[in-house]
DNA sequence: TGTTAGCACTCGAGAGTCATGAGTGCTAAT
DNA sequence: ATTAGCACTCATGACTCTCGAGTGCTAACA
């Protein structure tokens, strides 16, 4: 049942509408914004047959018609005008984006944070490591007489640091004679070839305390099996309570609690093979959570095989053209930004 | 005018009662609950005196009454019963903690999310650096052909790093060099003295391209400037939507709001020389958006001359005993547990 | 055949009314 | 000094009513 070119008209109309007033809206109200010169009574008819097509929906008899899941699904395919950001919008990105390259976890919490201001909907982000990370190297450096700094490099360019003390009487060669072996017996092997047994025949050959070489040891580990823990970041909640649909204090914290809640914001959606980006609608959602809610998400690359994830989270009656924009352009600057991978020559 | 005996305990019944139940309490139902026993009448009686002296308000004319800021600030200095938790709530605290050493920003992250769930009141917590951070050691490790992994150490012991390209004509003997003309230059400097000039300078002594230098010079720099820029983590804003007082979509979407602005929230309070807690009752807070909230915040001592900050917010109506408790218990862990520094020796 | 005008009908939102009851202050008795 | 009694206050919630935006249907119209 391909829709006439007149109901995706006024289809679109309906749903433009609606996202920009959050109310049913009628037949009359739709015939002055119309362009289409149409009476009242012509769109009724129209609207009563999008309904029953599945694309509208009524939530009391007496009052307007609203989007349903299908409307929308329909409205991002086909109907909704190009993303496009203004001169203006972009300005503003670029300068979000000016700031230094810096830590990655630092970075994709600044992203989260300045997307969620520029549209106005709670925004996720993080990053996803590929997991099954190998180690690279390991160097444990003298500090002064008690203390080093004990840095490994693992195969996805994620460095990991401790500071801790060590036995004073290790010379700052034994330093290096420990992280040289550690080296030769670890590099590029997964994390799990470390046991007890290692640390004991390191501590061995190397003579240094079989205390001080487990304790490398353990953090080495504990840091590969955290790596591809991914931590995500959730701005701007607070526009969510400004949304009429969330008024209701209930909803909303469910909402707050489904954000904070560790394991569930682990699940929340990602792009998938399709593409970079993906607009999830209303049920289409997996989570309980989110079945009334929309999800606008997409990925881009950060390099070392690690990719980016930001997302929008809002009503159903979100405006999808401006999260879709938004994240279009924030995506494809990072990409380049990123491509580079912090170079020196900038 | 020193507060009589009875008066006392009647103040501190209504402000239990009314912690509990966030109702006004009235003569009647405080005549039942209290072991005092008075008639509703003398209680009205007493009732009418402490509003008179400021410690009670009236909502309105035919309502029980509740405390004012004053009431609680008598209640939390003199009244409250001795902050005390659980055998259970302990139990809990302990395993919370029982996570492995970690990252500080992850730890102080964590410590929050916990304190958090355990009080249902919303926490932050931050670690206060010292600032005028000096630079006390820089290493750069030769990963493969193009990359090196560059590694500051700073006088708080804080780790800063970060995996660049190199250009691919320098040995390893070389980058040895340049670490080593930058630590005979910069140790123990302040982050200030890094200047073109010196990059210039260190360029020409190592022979290395003055691109190369000046990155790392920057980076040091950079690292540096941000070291006391405190990072703050924010959890369980959800919790205050469940608070009867923020049912408000309005004055919770104020809270949030003002929760998730950096600038603000840089400004939370914190502990002075009076001592490791302190409690802070409605208007006795200096932003406007929490005039109407309380707040009990505590330091620990991390080590390094860092200080941790960890803060529960909640309406002025919040169980202070209850939330000091966790508080002065956890920071006194904490302390214990950050005191040993991360030693070998567990 | 598609469009429009007209009309009776529906139903949520908001205003107004009213009874209820918890709570008060005051007075007089204990 | 305490208490019982009583008249008074006022927020709350249930109920009713009106208003009006919006609908579906029918009949007239191009």
């Amino acid at each position: 049942m391909p829709l006439g070119e007149r109901k995706k008209i006024i289809l679109k109309a309906v749903v433009d509408d609606y996202i920009k007033n959050a109310e049913p809206v009628g037949s009359k109200a739709l015939a002055s914004k119309i362009n289409l010169k149409l009476s009242s009574a012509t769109l009724r008819n129209e609207m009563a047959e999008l309904e029953s097509m599945g694309y509208l929906e009524q939530p009391h008899t007496s009052a307007g018609r609203i989007p349903s899941n299908l409307g929308y699904r329909l409205y991002v395919d086909e109907l909704m005008k190009a993303p496009k950001l203004s001169a203006k919008e972009i300005e503003v990105i670029n300068s979000a984006l000016k700031v230094r390259l810096m830590e990655i976890d630092r970075l994709i919490a600044e992203v989260g944070r300045a997307i969620s201001r520029l549209t106005s909907y709670t925004s996720y982000a993080a990053a996803a490591m590929p997991s099954g990370a190998r180690i690279r190297h390991i160097d444990i450096l003298p500090i002064d007489r008690d203390t080093c700094v004990l840095v490994v490099v693992f195969s996805t360019n994620t460095v990991k640091n401790t500071v801790t003390k060590k036995p004073g009487e290790i010379s700052d060669e034994k330093l290096h004679v420990i992280a040289a072996v550690m080296n030769t017996r670890l590099e590029n092997a997964i994390p799990s070839v470390i046991t007890t047994t290692l640390a004991i025949d390191i501590a061995a050959e190397t003579g240094a305390p079989i205390a001080f070489v487990g304790f490398i040891l353990d953090f080495v580990r504990e840091e590969a099996e955290h790596l591809d823990e991914r931590r995500i970041y959730v701005d701007g909640a607070a526009h969510l309570l400004a949304q009429p649909e969330y008024k209701d204090v209930e909803k909303a914290q469910r909402m707050l609690e489904y954000f904070s809640n560790k394991e569930a914001i682990a699940k929340l959606p990602e792009p998938d093979e399709t593409g970079p980006m993906k607009i999830l609608i209303g049920n289409e959602n997996l989570s309980e959570e989110l079945k009334d809610s929309s999800v606008v998400v997409a990925s881009y690359d950060i390099g070392d095989g690690m990719k980016g994830l930001i997302g929008l989270v809002g009503p159903t009656r979100m405006d999808y053209s401006k999260a879709a924009a938004h994240l279009e352009y924030f995506t494809r600057r990072l990409g380049k930004l990123l491509g580079s991978g912090g170079k020196p020559e900038e």
